[in-house]
RNA sequence: GGAGGAGUUCCCGAGUGGCCAAAGGGGGCAGACUGUAAAUCUGUUGCGUCUCGCUUCGGUGGUUCGAAUCCACCCUCCUCCA
């Protein structure tokens, strides 16, 4: 169930409410692929940062440890003990990502295993089976990610492929939150928009989609290529054709001015893999732009990471020590500067939301979104 | 003691008279990464007063207009025979 609460301009305050618990909006879910954040982050860190809502992926659990495995557990929350909202991405993505071990059909998608090479093959129905197994509060259901660039005529089949095969997820997830046994029968499914970069492609999909009932609608396929102003532009095309009841989501995006310029354009949910990516590779944001711990060149820094920052590696830990840290090859490096990432994507979300409520969203845009994504 | 083989820029390893500051890997460094196959991709990697100059291919001499490349001796390592 969504309630919009606020808005400034085409900025929304939400507040979404799910089996695990109530999400305020706009949220950043913090991604956990394999039902761990990489750099080995537990549940336990996630309500630590701030973390609303954890995002896993169906393909990769599928794999590993597989979701009859998860589902003799008692499903995803007990698995990894999160007693939060979760969200599974379908494995759509996976069709993008994986593109050269991969064949789709009108039937769904047979993939070569990245680990094996075992012939997985998923389309809607097994991906809402495998969704219903893991039993998160949202599913998504099962799209074709498109590359991009890619011909206008390709991309036209995909997405009436894409609007066909959310029938068939809707009609799969239905029947499997009736199911006696059923993990999570207060699941919710999001429909996903796509379109490539053709906007009238975007918006007839848009509109063929909110025809369906959902409980929330993506967009997806963007971010995956194109210039930034092209990622926008889409979603102001998209935009006003999306329920307005209904929450909004776009998937995989993005820097910290993309959140900022998206809640603009009415954006509720988003999702990416870049804080904890770049952490990896020590780069860290602060409220002044981003840093990269391994170029700082002086041991003794005793300065925080960012001063503004109440995260737990802020609290404890300096720049130098972390920067000797990463020197070291030190898995504690790495794990902290995950924690302050998300930590940090958590907490921009939350001043965007009491921003959003005092009404000083524009300003708060002025200010920060060029800011943020700067290199310092 | 005898017979062969080898020592190259951080590492491995091409190069056997000028087009060689020296291929290709690796590592390092920088950049990229947007619903996380990936240390994956791109650039860079002797020094400087940087469209030019200097130093460098185990060491020291030598031949040559010119040497990582040819010669002599020396040092080190490997294989085989005693």
């Amino acid at each position: 169930m969504f309630e919009l609460l606020r808005t400034q301009d085409k900025a929304r305050r939400g507040r979404f409410t799910c089996a695990h618990g109530v999400v305020e909006t706009p949220v950043f879910m913090n991604v956990g692929t394999q039902g761990a954040i990489k750099g080995a982050v537990s549940a336990q860190d996630l309500r630590e940062i701030g973390c609303q809502v954890e995002l896993s992926n169906t393909y990769h659990l599928h794999l590993r440890p597989g979701d009859e495995v998860v589902k003799d557990f008692g499903g995803l929350h007990k698995f990894i003990d999160w007693q939060g909202p979760m969200l599974t991405d379908s494995g759509g993505f996976q069709v993008f990502s994986l593109s050269g071990l991969r064949k789709i059909t009108e039937e769904g998608v047979t993939f070569a295993s990245h680990i094996d090479g075992r012939r997985i093959f998923m389309g809607p129905e097994e991906s809402l089976r495998i969704q219903a197994n893991l039993g998160a509060d949202i599913a998504m259901a099962f799209d074709e990610c498109v590359e991009n660039p890619a011909p206008y005529d390709y991309v036209k089949a995909s997405c009436q492929r894409t609007l066909r095969w959310l029938l068939r997820s809707k009609e799969e997830h239905e029947r499997q939150k009736a199911l006696p046994d059923a993990v999570n029968p207060g699941q919710m499914l999001f429909g996903i928009n796509q379109g490539g970069t053709c906007p009238d492609l975007r918006v007839w999909h848009m509109e063929e989609t909110a025809k369906i009932p959902c409980d929330g609608y993506a967009i997806g396929g963007l971010a995956v290529g194109e210039e930034t102003q092209v990622m926008y532009d889409i979603i102001d095309a998209v935009e006003p054709h999306m329920p307005t009841d209904k929450p909004r989501y776009l998937m995989g995006v993005g820097t910290p001015s993309n959140l900022i310029e998206c809640v603009a354009r009415g954006i509720d949910f988003f999702d990416c893999v870049m804080p904890a990516r770049n952490a990896r590779h020590g780069r860290l944001y602060t409220w002044e732009g981003s840093i990269n711990i391994k170029n700082e060149k002086y041991k003794k820094d005793d300065r925080p990471i960012d001063p503004l920052c109440t995260c737990p590696a802020c609290r404890s830990f300096s720049r130098g020590y972390l920067r000797h840290l990463f020197a070291a090859g030190e898995m504690l490096a790495m794990r902290l500067a995950v924690l302050h990432n998300l930590y940090f994507y958590n907490s921009l979300m939350a001043q965007i939301r009491e921003a959003i409520e005092a009404e000083s969203f524009s300003a708060f845009r002025l200010e920060f979104s060029e800011k943020l994504d700067r290199r310092i």
